[in-house]
RNA sequence: GGGCGGUUAGCUCAGCGGUAGAGCACUGCUUUCACACGGCAGGGGUCACUGGUUCAAUCCCAGUACCGCCCACCA
């Protein structure tokens, strides 16, 4: 074996290994464990968020899997409407083309190709990671499979009454010509102007005033407004104005809606370009006017003289020719927000449109009472405030999008606009009766993306066929996912769910933080902080990082700036530091925490402690590399107590990934492994291994603790890191005895109480406890390490004796003591520095060449902090409330503190005139 | 406007009604036969602030300040 692990030569053998036995599907007749993946985006690739997202999907799976339960893992990847079409439109306007001229199939066939290329890229990268999915039942949410239940789950819900079509304001993208659900507007806060403009009365006496961020609405206006208990519009109801520009007359009507308190108290309406003005509208049987187009300029509806222009000129040109006509009273600058659209940024319209919608209400009722009554829990439970918060306000879902790329709306019209839904056009046909010759014409629309994703529990599983899939794994267990998509898909999926399945999706949902730079900014690449999870498994070189930071950015303009954060950050680029690593860090910063800042000095030290392990194995082998042969064994404490403190390790790392605490379930395995197992055991071993005085019983005793709690340990952390266990595993476990394809199906570690051993901890922690003060002793006198003493130990009782003896061996290996000898009472010690260890006094002396004062010193120091911990318990016990109304063990605890704190102070006022006396 | 978080060592974060912890960084010693991606020792914190509850508060409660996120129709 190499000193040091190197991760390359043995990631992408073992996953090999794994995939090709079969070893990632469901197994056995256990209980039924599964995660669907949130499917990531089909040409897209995997990021810092879903690297993660995956090692903790990952590692929940193969801890199951280890569990004995019958474990899937189901992946898979989604179509990403918009996103793709965008990606697709680019390049075709990379090549001259576009869309329209390439028409619907053959735009739809180069998605289909853009896919075919670039799909592989994400099942590559999730082996790379070691991701134990089942790779047989990957599925794509526009498989004909999955298309079949979209298909299913639309036409029922629209027999069902539960999908309509219909007129209203929508969300429109005027730069991607479709409509938007809400959750795909983002209101962002920019700074505009306020216009103050005066409508004139139609029968000349005067004018009002209204306030508008908006004047080239002012072309659809049809009525305005004010509050019904404004008084100083008193009587104004009905009375009819002249609208400037457009020289219409329209109405003054009350409604409770306004606000008295902004601007003169009076509103402009357009009911068809606003969402309040809109529902004002048909309060009062407003008429609504369209004075735009689908790409955002004027139409029909406005006076010609503004035609074609641009909402933005438009606006120009509007608040230009109202200032010329003396309407415009003021202008000021005020902050509003502006709805845009999250994937174009381009800012949305209110816009009149025929849509699909889903109506949401019944859905929503049954989704709330799912997580009021616990069928479904959110960890951390917090979530489950925003979740109804959320779904307690929901309003219809518009599910139709103009788009070409993605599942096509299943209705059909008739010559006299008749709309027809249905499984196919002959089913339609079939069951309304309609002659071939009559021609029927599909929807254009496609669905929204999430109309998909919202099925996929359970359309994965083959639904709506009752198959065996969905018999056993679903509902599935948990969902992992992070908070930014608990509208967008998991309400969403668990509103279906229940809908069509009458079961809830999943039983748990564990939301995650997200992924944030060293620096807690989002990772994108506009900010040129993205870091690609491989680069950090497999390295990069500097020049290659800066490049891939700096191609193919949507502002060319940024690419210095971020090519010299980059050089700045990583001045030799990224080093190779393998998955394992990389996971291990994942899972140590899955706190509870929302927002996850990665750093790859956390990565580096959690390399560091891969490497740990591997020397510890490499260690172990060599050790166990020959023996006696079989025969008795006999274990010694130090056996016992490593035995003993594995327990506690998997109790605590069982209880991190049965709380979702990764962070503590990896903090518990490093502690165990690096500062129990490696720093301690392996030391002890040592004088046992190397001691020509040890007998074969106790060498066989002790090579068989080392194979065996190496092995253990090597289950304890296989799920979260697979490829270093799965290597070591295969050398190690033969010498325990045990031999197998895989550690992988092998059963996780459980606590086992009959191996606590009370008393062979108590023993290590003495022996421990005299070593380290012996060090903290060499330490401050600098002493060298191959420079050995005897010691003294003063106070021991008869079974102290027995068992320091008995440790004698490791104290004397581990803290450089030639000899240890026993100071009877009254019997000085010569010239040394000394130490409390209990109630004994352990003397290390210095003849010649103690530094009186250093260690007067020392010992001044350590005495300052007794005497401030003393002076703490004591004031607490001289409490008499406290005495009263504590519990009694905390009060005895005090008790034992002050008279240990007593006892040392003694020792050390007693070691300080020792010391002063040598000046 | 509503909702939800956060504030603990230089940095990143755990923790928790009763002795304040880790990683990284820092200082000193150390290349002895698992590991220098190592070993040993060490420095560093009025747990944001103010009140309250309690025998006891970093922890529970209330308020304040600052930071952040989400939702929302105020023109």
């Amino acid at each position: 074996m190499e000193k040091t692990y190197s991760p390359s030569d043995i990631e992408e053998r073992v996953y090999r290994h794994w995939e090709v036995s079969g070893l990632f599907a469901p197994a056995g007749d256990g209980e039924p464990y599964c995660i669907v993946i949130p499917p990531p985006n089909v040409t897209g690739t995997l990021h810092m968020g879903h690297a993660f997202q995956d090692t903790i999907m990952d590692a929940l799976t193969r801890f199951h899997r280890m569990s004995g339960d019958r474990t899937l893992w189901q992946p898979g990847t989604d179509h990403a409407g918009i996103a793709t079409q965008m990606v697709v439109e680019r390049q075709l306007n990379a090549e001259g083309l576009n869309r329209r001229e390439l028409g619907r199939e053959q735009f739809t066939a180069r998605v289909w190709q853009w896919k075919e290329q670039s799909g592989g890229t994400i099942a590559r990268q999730m082996r790379r990671l070691g991701a134990s999915v089942d790779w047989g039942r990957d599925r794509f949410t526009m498989d004909p499979a999955m298309s079949a239940a979209v298909l299913e789950a639309f036409v029922r819900l629209h027999e069902q009454g539960l999908i309509y079509r219909g007129q209203r304001l929508v969300n429109w993208d005027p730069v991607l010509k479709t409509a938007l659900s809400d959750l795909e507007v983002q209101s962002v806060e920019e700074t505009g102007s306020l216009w103050h403009i005066r409508y004139p009365f139609a029968d000349g006496a005067g004018h009002v005033t209204v306030a508008t961020t908006r004047p080239e609405t002012l072309l659809g206006d049809t009525a305005v407004a004010f509050h019904p208990d404004d008084e100083r519009y008193r009587g104004f109801e009905g009375r009819r104005l002249r609208l400037p520009l457009a020289e219409r007359e329209i109405p003054m009507i009350a409604d409770a809606f306004v606000d008295p308190a902004f601007g003169s108290g009076c509103v402009k309406l357009t009911p068809a370009h606003d969402f309040n003005d809109y529902e004002v509208g048909q309060r009062h049987g407003l008429p609504m006017i369209n004075v735009l187009t689908a790409d955002a300029r004027i139409g029909d509806g406005a006076p010609s003289r503004y035609h074609g222009l641009d909402r933005f000129e438009a606006r120009q040109r509007i608040v230009a020719d109202l200032e010329a006509a003396g309407l415009l009273e003021k202008t000021e600058p005020h902050r509003l927000t502006v709805p845009r659209g999250d994937r174009s940024g381009a800012v949305l319209e209110p816009w009149l449109t025929d849509q699909w919608y889903v109506q949401i209400a019944p859905l929503a009722e049954r989704a709330i009472r799912a997580v009021e009554d616990g069928s479904i829990r959110f960890v951390p439970a917090n979530w489950d405030k925003t979740y109804f918060e959320w779904m307690r306000n929901i309003k219809d879902w518009c599910i139709s999008r103009q788009l070409w790329w993605g599942h096509r709306i299943p209705a059909w019209y008739g010559p006299d606009g008749t709309v027809y839904v249905g499984r196919s056009e002959a089913e339609v046909r079939a069951r309304h009766g309609i002659a071939p010759g009559v021609a029927l014409t599909q929807d254009e629309d496609v669905l929204d993306t999430w109309f998909s994703s919202a099925l996929w529990p359970f359309s994965t599983m083959g639904w709506p066929a009752d198959t065996a899939e969905l018999r056993t794994f679903y509902p599935t267990s948990v969902l992992v996912t992070g908070f930014d998509i608990i509208f967008f898909w998991v309400a969403r999926m668990i509103m279906f769910g229940l809908h069509f399945t009458g079961q809830v999706p999943f039983r748990e949902v564990y939301v995650h933080g997200l992924i944030r730079d060293h620096e807690g900014q989002k990772m994108s690449k506009s900010k040129g902080n993205v870091i690609d999870p491989l680069d950090i498994v497999d390295g990069i070189g500097l020049e290659e990082l800066v490049a891939k930071r700096t191609t193919g950015l949507m502002q060319p303009q940024l690419a210095p700036a971020i090519a010299r954060a980059t050089r700045r950050q990583f001045p030799d680029g990224i080093p190779a530091y393998g998955t394992d690593a990389l996971r291990f860090t994942f899972a140590a910063l899955a706190t509870q925490s929302r927002d996850l800042r990665f750093d790859l000095g956390r990565v580096e030290g959690y390399r560091n402690f891969c490497n740990k392990l591997w020397n510890a194995a490499r260690f172990v082998l060599m050790s166990t590399a020959q023996d006696e042969g079989p025969g008795p064994e006999r274990l010694s404490q130090y056996d016992r107590w490593i035995r003993s403190r594995l327990q506690a390790a998997i109790a605590g790392v069982r209880r991190g990934f049965a709380d979702y605490r990764f962070d503590l379930a990896a903090q518990a395995a490093y502690e165990f492994t690096w500062y129990e197992f490696c720093d301690w055991y392996l030391e002890f071993t040592k004088t046992v291994l190397q001691s020509p005085d040890s007998t074969p019983e106790e060498r066989r005793g002790t090579r068989r603790t080392l194979v065996e709690t190496l092995e253990t340990l090597l289950r304890l952390l296989h799920p979260v890191m697979p490829f270093i266990t799965e290597e070591l595993w295969q050398a190690v476990a033969p010498r325990a005895g045990k031999a197998a394809a895989s550690i992988m199906r092998e059963p996780y570690p459980s606590s086992e109480a009959t191996l606590v051993d009370e008393e062979a901890e108590a023993l290590t922690r003495q022996a421990r406890d005299i070593t380290i003060s012996l060090r903290g002793i060499r330490g401050s006198f600098d002493i060298a390490p191959s420079v050995r003493t005897p010691i003294f130990i003063r106070n021991a009782s008869a079974q102290d004796r027995q068992r320091i003896e008995s440790s004698a061996p490791a104290i004397c290996r581990l803290a450089g003591v030639s000899e240890i000898r026993w100071l009877a009472a009254g019997q000085e010690a010569p010239q040394s520095a000394a130490a409390s260890v209990g109630s004994l006094v352990v003397y290390l002396p210095m003849a010649g060449l103690i530094d009186v004062d250093a260690e007067l010193a020392r010992l001044d120091k350590r005495r300052s902090k007794v005497g401030q911990e003393l002076a703490r318990a004591e004031a607490k016990l001289g409490n008499e409330n406290f005495v009263r109304n504590a519990p009694a063990e905390v009060v005895a605890q005090e008790q034992a503190r002050v008279l240990e704190f007593k006892r040392e102070l003694a020792q050390l006022a007693e070691q300080y005139e020792r010391v002063a006396s040598l000046r």
